[in-house]
DNA sequence: GAGTTTGAAACT
DNA sequence: CAGTTTCAAACTC
């Protein structure tokens, strides 16, 4: 696709114009061939597109600046707009995908044209240092006009770039993905930075966005006037490349970018700029300018060589383009650049901090919920107070970039900037490996932090959600101070939460927990008063609030919320204002306490803090789903089963009952009555599987029941949570325990990331289906919003899918079977593979998800895979995505639909009677790419160990719960 | 609201 | 691994 674009585009045009160009006459053609053809391959079109223009933008400007002007003068120009080149990748962002690629061509064929290329690309960075004083001195006009002037030309390039666009736009997403890095701290900046970039650089119908020329004019001149350097402008235009696609992504997905770049704009534009150029010496600047965008793109090196997630996979790519290109003209320079984008990345990292109490969206945001799919560990989580940068590349880098992480990196992060801010802690929140805390930097109060970050993942799970996160990031915006607005965020991401919730039933709960927490924030210290009321009152409260039952907290006396005993701390929550606890160690300040007891409670038992409800893998097959074989019993089953002996499995006493599944095999009950379905109802059913369809499943994953969950569990261990959820809500219409489920572990919980698969899943037990229909649809509901955030634990399991698929059974079997002991480790390695396999097709997906990507075409199918199988018979997830998701996930679930729809013959799906042979029918031409992709998800050291740990768990839990069943 | 029941979690 | 104790939620009155 990419490549067909590239020809044309590149087709010649005139020098003067300069907007048509030959792309391929100079040695740049070469490299933006290659580079294209990667991009093709990984779905990373967009980071290349963005080195391209890099170098278009720089050359060309520097033509143009030549021809315009003797003066070096232009050529400050040029370095700005070498930033601009930085910028222009932004640009693309900015204006989702469309134009970006026409005008750096443009600027590329420029530079081609010139058949000066590379030597430009030098005379630019040469240019760039003079630029860069010269820019002090006004360069800010000089750079208007030459906006204009590539407007002029970028112009013409963007309308023979229609395709273009397209690549373009799924650039933009890959770029938000990867620059998950940057993001955090450049948000703020990138914004106004972008808009001012683009105002400068990308043609006005780049931009989409309405302020960018005020705002980045006001941004350019403000920080002229501040006297900042150059340096300052083109590392805002970095981060605004970052921010800005990140912004593209939200906005074109949902329109939240404006509001976003709006508040970023406002909030944060010199502060975090000043910063990173505190960081930044003039030098690097320049070779940075020199490199524009290629330093944008290498800003992942340092993640590149040690993470093989998407992001580093991306940034490799953008490394590879610039290194082509660099070498062209300057080895050396780029390899400066690249050290000072690294260098940019870890100062944008430190500040980031800082940015982040400007509440731009959040990475950290996007990074909880990545953390949340990866489960980074509790000690990667340590060390979040100082170097959030550091662990969120880490986490990133280990984590796949994923659609879920652009939907991730869509969630507002004022929360975390503003909680990291305000709280030096490290992220407190990451109570559950699998929650999405370890990444953020929860500094806030836990309780508001996991609040917020629950949130966020609702609000971005269901496009209404994304409504709400608009509005709150209005809000947020409206609030300018980092102390309100922490707790503004918090209010606002509880009243999205809410609100999203709200058809769930909970909103009441929620409403009722905002107000509290809004008034706790504002007063400060709430908790401590809290904590002070008697537990009576509380009680009360809780009462209240339990009506609904979602809000309902723990009552702790004796265990000090610091024992699965406490469903706060199970849940990988803090406690809040709605617990009644006694001598509450749950909670923020207690952060180092928490993270012990809990490393104590997992080196015990790894799966601890893993979710107990799980999908049966058999469900996973699609196979069974056509066969309808998995249908009727309710998929979802408690993890370890109840041990019921009086209650019969008919009271909340019983975990499973509770959770509104089924009892299976796992379970140990006498007399088990239970409604969703009797443990001998499941070990029939689970038989009949076996017998009929589950054979593929078994000769991979398990034939015995117990091994199904386990190895659901283990392959998302995420899954097993968020099913309950919609159980509850179907069946019982136990308001309650939905509610509970879902305010508690669904919502707040890390684990409610992940349930999304889940609660897809879950619609198919026939409980649901007993249950109203009214029922049913909030059920849905809530699950398109979780899904939208969990599109990454969605994503994840389309990865494992795909793995199946594609990858060669023993290893990926392996992958995915890992042994549940390390959920977190099994996330990684999902989210890993899932990066790494999906570039290209996650890239996709998610650019699919964002903006129909060239590549997504090829994702989908196996996602398909992936999705029917994870649907089972209902394809509840797939429902989901298709009612209320957002564009994006609607997307994906278009593609995945086609293959549901579709028999298994669907386009490029193949039938999938083993999963081997889902892998082998899976891969179309994009096969290749995601081919690639695995054999860079073996590089992860972490993933490898986790995998094979994960596997032997998984073993052993079959093993025991085989035990079990035979017993 | 107090007390009882229940079963998971924790402990031995 | 099994048995016992502890704990907090669920339930009953």
């Amino acid at each position: 696709m990419d490549s067909p674009k590239l020809s044309e585009s590149p087709v010649p045009s005139s020098s003067a114009s300069a907007s048509t160009t030959t792309y391929f006459s100079s040695p740049i053609q070469l490299f933006s061939e290659l580079i294209f053809f990667k991009i093709q391959h990984f779905a990373i079109a967009p980071l290349l597109s963005l080195s391209l223009q890099i170098l278009a933008v720089n050359s060309p400007f520097s033509n143009y600046i030549s021809s315009l002007s003797p003066i070096k003068h232009d050529k400050a120009p040029h370095v700005t707009r070498g930033l601009l080149g930085l910028n222009s990748p932004p640009l693309v962002f900015t204006s989702p995908r469309i134009n970006t690629l026409g005008r750096p061509l443009s600027s590329s064929v420029e530079a081609s044209q010139n058949g000066e290329g590379d030597k430009q690309r030098t005379n630019e960075s040469c240019n760039l240092e003079r630029s860069v004083t010269e820019l002090q001195e006004g360069l800010v006009i000089d750079i208007k006009k030459e906006d204009d002037n590539w407007d002029n030309v970028s112009v013409q390039p963007s309308s023979s770039s229609g395709c273009v666009d397209e690549y373009l736009a799924d650039p933009v997403e890959v770029d938000c993905a990867n620059s998950a890095y940057a993001v955090n701290s450049n948000l703020k900046q990138s914004n106004n930075v972008l808009q001012s970039s683009v105002n400068g650089l990308v043609d006005s119908e780049n931009i989409k966005i309405g302020n960018k020329n005020n705002v980045g004019k006001k941004v350019d001149a403000a920080q002229l006037l501040s006297g900042q350097s150059e340096e300052n402008i083109e590392r805002k235009l970095i981060s605004e490349d970052k921010s800005l696609k990140i912004v593209n992504e939200q906005g074109a997905s949902q329109g939240l970018s404006d509001e976003f770049q709006k508040f970023e704009s406002d909030t944060f534009d010199l502060s975090s700029k000043e910063r990173e150029c505190k960081n930044l010496g003039p030098q690097k600047v320049v070779e940075d300018h020199g490199n524009g965008c290629n330093g944008f793109l290498h800003q992942p090196p340092g993640s590149q060589q040690g993470v093989q997630s998407f992001e580093g996979f991306a940034e490799n790519v953008g490394g590879d383009v610039d290194v082509p290109v660099h070498c062209m003209t300057h080895d050396l320079e780029a390899s400066e650049l690249q050290r000072g984008m690294s260098r940019r990345c870890l100062q944008f990292g430190e500040a980031q901090p800082e940015a982040r109490a400007n509440c731009s969206i959040s990475t950290n945001l996007a990074n909880n919920i990545i953390s949340t799919t990866s489960l980074v560990t509790t000690s990667e989580t340590e060390g979040l107070g100082s170097s959030h940068l550091d662990l969120r590349v880490t986490s990133r880098t280990r984590q796949l970039v994923n659609l879920s992480q652009l939907a991730i990196n869509m969630i507002p992060q004022c929360y975390g900037e503003k909680s990291s801010l305000t709280v030096p802690k490290p992220s407190g929140i990451g109570l559950h490996l699998n929650s999405i805390v370890n990444a953020i930097p929860m500094a806030q109060g836990g309780s508001a932090s996991l609040d917020l970050a629950q949130a966020i993942k609702s609000t971005c799970q269901s496009t209404e959600n994304m409504d709400s996160c608009s509005d709150a990031f209005e809000k947020v915006s409206a609030s300018p101070q980092d102390g309100t607005h922490e707790v503004k965020v918090c209010t606002i991401a509880d009243s999205a939460i809410s609100e999203s919730l709200s058809a769930m039933e909970s909103i009441e709960c929620n409403m009722t927990l905002n107000t509290k927490r809004k008034f706790s924030s504002e007063d400060g210290d709430s908790d401590e008063v809290f904590d002070q009321q008697s537990p009576k009152t509380k009680r009360k409260k809780l009462s209240n609030n339990t009506d609904g039952e979602g809000c309902k907290r723990c009552n702790c006396k004796k265990t000090k919320c610091l024992k699965l005993y406490c469903d706060c701390f199970a849940a990988g929550i803090y406690c809040a204002e709605p617990c009644s606890c006694q001598g509450c160690f749950n909670r923020p300040e207690y952060e180092d306490r928490v993270l012990e007891t809990r490393k104590q409670i997992e080196s015990r038992n790894p799966l601890a803090f893993a979710p107990k409800i799980v999908q049966p893998f058999t469900e996973f097959p699609l196979s069974i789903r056509e066969d309808g074989m998995r249908k009727t019993p309710s998929s979802a089953r408690h993890k370890r089963g109840c041990n019921c002996k009086r209650s019969m499995c008919l009271k909340k006493y019983c975990e499973c009952y509770q959770a509104n599944v089924g009892c299976s095999i796992g379970c140990r009950c006498e007399g088990c009555k239970n409604v969703y379905g009797k443990k001998e109802d499941y070990c029939v059913t689970e038989e009949m599987v076996n017998r009929s369809g589950g054979e593929r499943l078994e000769s991979r994953v398990t034939a015995k029941p117990k091994k199904d969950f386990l190895h659901s569990e283990l392959c998302d261990p995420h899954h097993l949570t968020p099913m309950t959820p919609s159980f509850n809500c179907s069946d019982h219409g136990n308001k309650a325990s939905i509610s509970r489920l879902l305010s508690r572990r669904c919502l707040p919980s890390p684990e409610s990331d992940l349930t999304i698969l889940s609660y897809a899943k879950s619609p198919r037990s026939p409980r649901t289906s007993d249950s109203n229909g009214m029922l049913l649809e909030t059920s849905k509901e809530k699950m398109d919003i979780e899904s939208y955030c969990e599109g990454i634990s969605y994503n994840n399991a389309v990865v494992l899918a795909d793995e199946f698929h594609h990858t060669p059974l023993p290893n990926q079997l392996s992958i995915v079977i890992g042994s549940s002991s390390s959920k977190a480790r099994e996330l990684t390695n999902h989210s890993r593979l899932q990066v790494d396999p999906r570039r290209g097709s996650l890239i996709s997906g998610s650019s699919l998800l964002w903006h129909s990507s060239p590549i997504t075409p090829m994702p989908p199918l196996d996602e398909n895979k992936n999705l029917q199988g994870l649907d089972s018979a209902d394809g509840g997830l797939y429902d989901i995505l298709e009612d209320d998701m957002p564009d994006i996930l609607k997307d994906t679930s278009m593609a995945i639909k086609p293959v549901k729809a579709g028999s298994p013959n669907g386009k490029r799906v193949s039938p999938p009677h083993n999963l081997h042979q889902l892998g082998s029918s899976s891969s179309g031409p994009l096969r290749s790419g995601r081919k690639f992709i695995l054999k860079a998800v073996p590089s992860f050291p972490p993933l490898t160990p986790c995998i094979d740990s994960k596997g032997s768990n998984t073993h052993s839990r079959n093993g025991l719960q085989e035990n079990r069943s035979n017993d």
